[in-house]
Formats: C-alpha cells, structure tokens, sequence
DNA sequence: GTAAGCTTTCTTTTT
DNA sequence: GAAAGCTTAC
C-alpha cells in the first residue's frame, strides 16, 4: 500500500480527552490523570525522563504536555517533537490539533528532521541542497561499486557485511578518517578503505544514505559552534519519545540542541528496545540521567491496558534480562484469562489453531475481527497464517515494512523519476538503462562507465558522448545515446507534478509498452505502475508546490507501516517490530521456537539475547485481554521441515493459574483433511465476518441462495470476499484508488494472486451467509 | 545482446 | 523458498 502524508492516511482516534475550542484550562487537561502523569505534563524546564512503561498511558502524557506548554505561552516554533515513526509523527500532530484547533507543532522523526535540517544548512554541512536519499538496496548496490574503487574482492568482503559496518561507523559518529585511525583488525583496516570510497560515490551521485540524514547534522552541530548555539535557540523545548532506541547519532543531534536551554523531556522504556541492530544503545535511556544533571525522573509504572495475568507473564520474562532498571508493574485491570502456551504439530495446525479460535470468537459475536493481532518474529512466517486465513476466509491484513515500493516495477518507475530529478544518480541510471530492453549490454555500461570514470561525468553525462568512447559498437553507442537524449528532453518534468512525469516518462521510454506486452501474469505489473501514480496524483493534490523533487523524498522516507489502519475490520499480522507502540484486545504470537524467538543468530550472546527477550516483551504486552503464545513440533523453514525446540523463554512464565499450557496434538478432526486440499473443503466454509453487520447478520447460517451483486469499483474493500468467472472466490488482500481507476489485489485459492481494475473485472461482492 | 533455465546461496527486525 | 548469480542456447 502507498501512503505519502501520514496526516491523511489514517484519520487518527483521539484520545479520550475533550476537544477544545478555547485554549484548554489547566484543570482540563490534567483531567483523569495519575499523579505521576500529571507531574510529567505540568513538567516545564529542564531535562526529564519519563520512563514509562507499556499501556501507562504515554501518548496521552505527551500530547497533554505539548498543548501545556503551548498554554504556558511558548510559541509553537520553539517545540520540537521526535516520534520514532512517521505515522505516530502525523498522530501526535494531528492530536495536538484537535485539543488545540489551529496548531502546527513540528512532529517528525530524527530522520526526516535531518532532511529538513539538511535542506535549510545545506552549505553548514557540506552538501547540495538538492540531494538524494538512497535507501538500503540503492546503499548496498553503491557498495559493491566501492569495493570495486578500493579494489577489493567483493567475494572476500561481503558488500552486506561492509555495508552495515559503514552504517555502524556513522550511527558511531566516525568520519572515514575517523574509523581508519581506530580500525585496528584486518576487517576494519579493510572497510577503512570501502568507506571513503563509498563516500565519494555518494557525493558525485548527489545522495544521501539513511544514515546521513543524521550523522550530517550532527556533525555540522558539533563543529559549527555558531550553527549549534543558532539551532539551540531555535528548539528550545524537545521532546523525543521512544528513546530507548534512539542511537548515538540521535543522541548527539538532541544533545546538540539541548545545552543553552537543556529543556529535553524524553519518554521511553528500557524494556523495549528492540532496535540495536540499527545502532540503538539501551545506554543513552539508562544513563539518561547522568548525562543530564539536574534530570527529573518520572515513573509512569501503572498499566491501564492488560489483564493481571498478561501483566504477570510479561513481568516475570523481562526479570530475567540483567541490563535493565528493575521496576514494579501493577495495574487495576482483573486478573483475566491465563496466559495460553500452547504446542501444536506443524505450522499448518498452528495456524489454522489460530484462525479458527478467531472464527469461533467471531460467530460467538463476541470480538470483531480488527480485535486480533497475530504477531510473528519474522516476516517469512506469515505464510502459513495467510493460507489458514484465506480458507477459513477471515478477512486479514497483513503489515510488512515495504513492500511496495520494492517492487522491482515501482523500483524501476522510481529510479527513472529519480534519473530526471537528479542526473547524477548513477544507481538509478544503472537501473534503468536497459529497462526495458534497448540492446545495451553489460559490456557497452563497463565502456561507459569506464569513460565517466576517467572524465569524472556521471553515467548519463558519459552516455551522452556515447559516439566517442572507444570500445563501443555502433550500434550500442547509438541506443545509448538515444536513451540519454530521451532523458535530457524530459529532464524539464522533473519540475511539474509527479504522477505527470511518471505517466510521460513511463510512456516515452516505452517501459509501460514492454509491460504491457508481456503475458497476463504481468498485469499485476502493470497494477502497481499505476498505484503508484495515483499515490503521486494525490501526493501532488495536497499542495500544489509538490514536485517531482518532493515525492521522491516523500517515498524514500515512507514506510507501508504508515498505511496500517486500525480501523478495519480484518485481523492484523504484523512483525513484532512494526507491533510496538499498538495494542490489541487479543493478541496471538506464534513460532516460538528456539532460533526463531530467540533467534538464531542471538543464541551465543548475552546482549543479544536480552534484546531477543525485550522483543518478546513487547509482544506480549500488545494483549489487553487475552494472549496466547505458541510453538510448532515440526517446522518447515527454510524449505526444509525440522523437529524444533520450544522457545527458552517459555521456561521464564509464571506458574499456573497465570499460565496454562496446552497440548494440540494434531488437528481437529473435522478440519484435517487439508492435505488432501479439495476445493470443496474451501467452499463449504461460511465467510466469517462480524455478526454486528445488521443487514447481513440475520442470513448468516442460513442457506439463502446466492444473489450476485454487481460491485461498484468503490465498494470493493480489503478483506472482501469477491467471485470472479474464471478463478472462483477469493480474498481482496489490497485495494487502492478510487472509480475507474480503482484496483483490487485478489488472492485465490487455486489461481493465486492476482490484480484486477475493479472498473473492468466482472466481480461479485460474496455476501456472508451466502452460499455459492 | 538476450532470455530462459539452471544452480547456488542465504536467510531478522526497519527509519 | 526466494532471489541472485551463472550457464547455455538462440
């Protein structure tokens, strides 16, 4: 799913707290609040940490302060508020906004505070203001180029390996000659002479990698003393919440801006960090308040969102890390169900274990279905959960980080606006070039890019002489400078609105012809394409000044996590990663086997491993009522299947009556035939869906004939369940645009996925309760 | 120079 | 199981 502006994506649910139309009193707005949350909101200057643990109600603390401070008469301009993701960047934002109408409070997150930051002091650091953001794949292909340059083997030095070392280097603040003075061992020595290398391709491709947008400011701030003080005033009060991930970077950066006026109120739980594999340090929250002498602590320790027994299980697992502050969790909720651990044969069983507890809930009228998360290590592990759900035909959704825009035909579309935007871009040239077939082979790009080499051009310059580079056959050098002609001609483009130069630039280079040449299979393709250019039609909407330029920052910012919609009615499968900072009232974790949660790679190492158990703790406390954790005995991964262990956390629960464990040998009798798989297992199954839809409900069960209904484009929503001549039923697993234009991604149970325009397909919305 | 088909490799989490 | 890399046949 594209999302652009997380203001627009997700019409947030305010909190329970009154909207105001006059500033809010005081008294308002410390209203039903704890004694220690009252503290943390009427808390003014100086540096404060608040750490608070899950389901202690930290946004309402946050929000209810940001509009304090704004009553105690500090101008919006001086708050600066850092959220860890863009989605809750546009919910605190738009929060603040309805208890205070007409507020625009800076919210963003360190990064795309860095881009910001960046553009306006582009001479401060160094850079040009246009530049580019490259994002991991981009990094990892300028890598391997790098290794070339420093003329090392790139089958010696893993260009991952290296590539993530370099991302180490500058979330630890080493310059290139930095990291060569320290490097001591052979490996070290040897990614001191990548890193510079890789430097300079970036600087002659004008972009930025992920970890510029923070290293750059940083440095600026620590070597311009003017610049620091300058900024210092400007954001006189900052807030950073999720700060137990927070790196050494983003450390710098809000130290930085915190010493004239040290007004830093961060909020965080050392308990849930979870990313030290970008460069978090769980020290820069635990030594929070030896670095800020004079810090206030607050301890936000009441759970308003579990059930005791959830509490207790959650509690009694995080004991057991060492590096951690110990704190006392209590809550008023009831006790509540116990904690199910439960053991199933396969993944097949386990997930169909899941789906159908889901089902029953859901006929029971008990739960809807946007009441169920299932939370897995892994993205690999959702196939399973996906193939229970669509039999069983729970509607679901599942939330990956990306996905769309690495689609390789969204990639490529990118990379040709990036192309137009930035002709500098190398990576994107590199990308394209060929794409589609222009008969411009490998061995005519290395006489390129050997000619821009020695000229120091960019590939497309170089392309543009393609006549006189020696080596070329005529008829290369031809294709290749048609192609770089084609570009400068709609280099202008780049200027208008985006979805303007994609559809010209896709049609122009004959990317959209070649795909539409190619079988049926690719229509999916072609779907995406124009996804992404109604994501562009709408980016372009929002503000008319939004170019090409600001798209492709837009994107290259965004994450499909922004997209994820509380609101829907479908079940949620996420990572436990993306799960953090959510709640659900039933919460399912699955694959909890040794290697998987803990996984592998953590294993032999300690700190590794606390973060392994940190993870499972936050998992855990996503369950407001119930929470079932489960294993499989047998475990295809990998696609090899394996007899598994049982996750040592499981050996760090509670005992009964908090934790019951269960045995699932096999499968429930009436449901084991999948192996044999008819069709007709399939269609036997009534639809689930929440028995609350009052015009559906009342024929749920029965066995009304099945009246077809012509859908209209905009009816067909994600989770439906539509029938379609050739291919039968199946699920819409993603639908996005709106009339003509809509198009709905449609998983079958035989035909697989596929994707129709929704004004084009001949579909039948499948009515619950309908039989077919 | 290209496309298809084969083999090998490598597996976490995401701004 | 998928993606990237490699080989082979046009």
């Amino acid at each position: 799913m594209a999302t652009f502006s997380p203001e627009f994506s997700n019409p947030p649910e305010f909190s329970s707290a009154p909207i105001f139309h006059e500033p809010p009193s005081e008294e308002s707005l410390l209203e039903g609040l704890t004694d220690s949350q009252r503290q943390a909101v009427i808390h003014k200057d100086g540096p404060a940490l608040v750490l608070a643990g899950p389901g202690s109600g930290k946004t309402r603390v946050i929000t209810r302060r940001l509009v304090w401070l704004l009553t105690q008469g500090i101008p919006e301009h001086q708050i600066l508020a850092i959220t860890f993701t863009n989605k809750a960047a546009g919910e605190m934002r738009a929060r603040v906004e309805a208890l205070l109408p007409g507020t625009r409070l800076q919210v963003s997150t360190f990064h795309s505070f860095g881009v910001k930051f960046l553009r306006q002091y582009a001479e401060q650091a160094g850079i040009d203001r246009g530049f580019l953001i490259y994002d991991q794949s981009d990094r990892l292909r300028m890598t391997k180029t790098a290794l070339e340059d420093a003329g090392l083997d790139d089958t010696r030095f893993n260009p991952d390996r290296v590539s993530a070392a370099i991302s180490k280097a500058k979330n630890m603040l080493l310059s290139p000659g930095a990291y060569a003075a320290q490097a001591q061992d052979y490996w070290s020595k040897q990614v001191a002479l990548a890193y510079p290398a890789y430097q300079k391709r970036l600087k002659q491709a004008n972009a930025l990698d992920f970890d510029d947008l923070l290293y750059l400011p940083a440095m600026a701030l620590r070597q311009n003393a003017e610049l620091r003080a300058r900024c210092d005033a400007r954001w006189k009060y900052l807030l950073v919440d999720e700060y137990q991930d927070t790196n050494m970077a983003q450390y710098a950066l809000a130290r930085q801006l915190c010493q004239d006026h040290p007004n830093l109120f961060v909020v965080g739980d050392p308990d849930q960090s979870i990313y030290k594999f970008r460069g978090s340090d769980i020290r820069n929250i635990l030594d929070f308040e030896r670095d800020y002498s004079g810090c206030k602590t607050i301890l936000l320790g009441a759970n308003h969102r579990s059930t005791q027994s959830i509490l207790k299980a959650a509690d009694s697992l995080i004991s057991h890390n060492r590096q951690r502050k110990p704190k006392v969790q209590t809550t008023h909720n009831p006790k509540g169900r116990p904690v199910e651990v439960v053991a199933y044969e396969n993944q097949e069983s386990e997930a169909e274990g899941v789906a159908l507890r889901i089902r029953d809930e859901i006929q029971a009228g008990r739960r809807s279905l946007r009441d169920f998360a299932v939370l897995v290590r892994m993205n690999a592990l959702t196939r399973a959960l996906e193939q229970a759900f669509i039999k069983y035909r729970i509607p679901f959704q599942i939330v990956k980080g990306l996905a769309f825009f690495e689609r390789k035909e969204n990639k490529d579309a990118v990379a040709y606006l990036r192309l137009i935007s930035n002709p500098k871009d190398d990576v994107s040239f590199l990308r394209v070039v060929n794409e589609p077939a222009r008969g411009i082979g490998k061995t005519s790009i290395e006489h390129v890019e050997a000619h821009a080499r020695a000229r120091d051009l960019s590939l497309l310059e170089a392309a543009g002489q393609a006549e006189f580079i020696p080596g070329l056959t005529g008829r290369a050098a031809q294709a290749i400078v048609k192609f770089a002609r084609l570009l400068e001609k709609l280099r202008p483009l780049a200027d208008g609105p985006p979805h303007e130069a994609l559809i010209k630039l896709l049609d122009e280079t004959g990317y959209k012809a070649a795909l539409k040449k190619t079988d049926d299979a690719d229509q999916d393709h072609l779907a995406n394409i124009e996804e992404l250019i109604t994501a562009a039609r709408q980016f372009a909407q929002l503000d008319p000044s939004n170019n090409v330029a600001g798209f492709l920052e837009n994107i290259s910012l965004a994450s499909d996590l922004d997209g994820f919609n509380t609101s829907q009615e479908s079940v949620t499968i996420m990572t436990m990663h993306a799960a953090k900072g959510l709640e659900f009232p039933v919460v399912f974790m699955v694959a909890l086997e040794q290697g998987l949660l803990p996984h592998e790679r953590s294993l032999d190492n300690e700190l590794e491993l606390e973060e392994e158990r940190r993870l499972c703790f936050v998992g855990m406390t996503r369950a407001m009522q119930e929470l079932q954790l489960s294993y499989a005995r047998l475990r295809e991964f990998r696609g090899r299947t394996t007899y598994t262990v049982p996750s040592s956390f499981f050996d760090e629960l509670p005992p009964p009556p908090d934790v019951r464990k269960i045995e699932r040998g096999g499968m429930r009798r009436d449901e084991s035939d999948y192996s044999t798989d008819h069709p007709m297992d399939y269609e036997d199954t009534p639809i689930v869906m929440a028995p609350s839809r009052s015009a559906t409900a009342k024929s749920a069960g029965s066995s009304a004939p099945f009246t077809p209904r012509a859908g209209e484009p905009d009816e067909l929503r994600q989770g439906m369940f539509v029938a379609h001549g050739e291919y039968g039923v199946g699920q819409i697993v993603e639908a996005s645009g709106n009339g003509a234009l809509r198009k709905v991604r449609i998983r079958f149970q035989t035909a697989g996925l596929k994707v129709f325009l929704a004004s084009k397909a001949k579909l039948t919305i499948v009515h619950p309760g309908e039989d077919f």
